[in-house]
DNA sequence: CATAGATACCTCATCTGTCAAGGTATATTA
DNA sequence: TAATATACCTTGACAGATGAGGTATCTATG
């Protein structure tokens, strides 16, 4: 496992969530939108990505329903929940307290 | 496995070698240092210290010596090599650039 | 003097998120 | 016709974190 893949561990669901708040989308474009994000450093591996919708599904964070699209591939897309608000402000809280916390520790 | 714990996970090594930076030390009193310098939120366990040890060990970050204490438990200590001091300035720069990804995607 | 708590070390089995490798299917472009 | 992009998914293995367990010494309390 890379460096960066364990610095990131833990971050993909609210990674995820914080892309959901901006509007519904399905993995693919998903994956494709934080490339984009992150200048092309940073792309999920396809596994992790539907891992963590599980978690997220699980969880109550999210809910999925299937695209209407009457051409090309089938897309499931991922909509954010009431719940899965809230647990994005916790998420990114507790980002914002760590951040603090290994700043604190690295200097 | 609590969310902190997870956000954390991957940094042990690099805040352990940032603490060698300033002076050998040794397990117990690292841990306190740590807890200390967070103002008591984060302590590390003891089986995900040893086992940071055992593998900066491995990697030639750090040597070890015994203390030559005359009373109370022996003390194991650790010192940090000149690669570890390279190993440092890497996991730093790794950490300030997942950083400003993490803050990127998190917005 | 007994006992509780602090200091100080360690190992092992288990858990969990990540990921390599594999798969299916459709549409477009060369 | 073949290659590439889009789009979904599962399985097994890996590695760091951790709970639970262990050993030994010293100090303070009653």
């Amino acid at each position: 496992m890379s460096i960066t893949s364990d610095i990131l561990r833990g971050h993909t669901e609210a990674i995820i969530l914080s892309h959901l708040l901006e509007q519904d989308s399905y993995g693919y474009q998903i994956n494709k939108d934080i490339l984009k994000k992150t200048n092309n450093t940073y792309e999920l591996k396809e596994a992790t990505l539907y891992s963590a919708f599980r978690r997220l599904e699980q969880a109550g964070y999210i809910r999925t329903y299937w695209g209407d699209e009457t051409v090309g591939a089938r897309r499931r897309y991922y909509a954010i929940t009431d719940e899965g608000r809230k647990a994005y402000q916790e998420y990114k809280k507790e980002w914002q307290e760590a951040r603090e916390m290994i700043d604190q520790l690295l200097k």
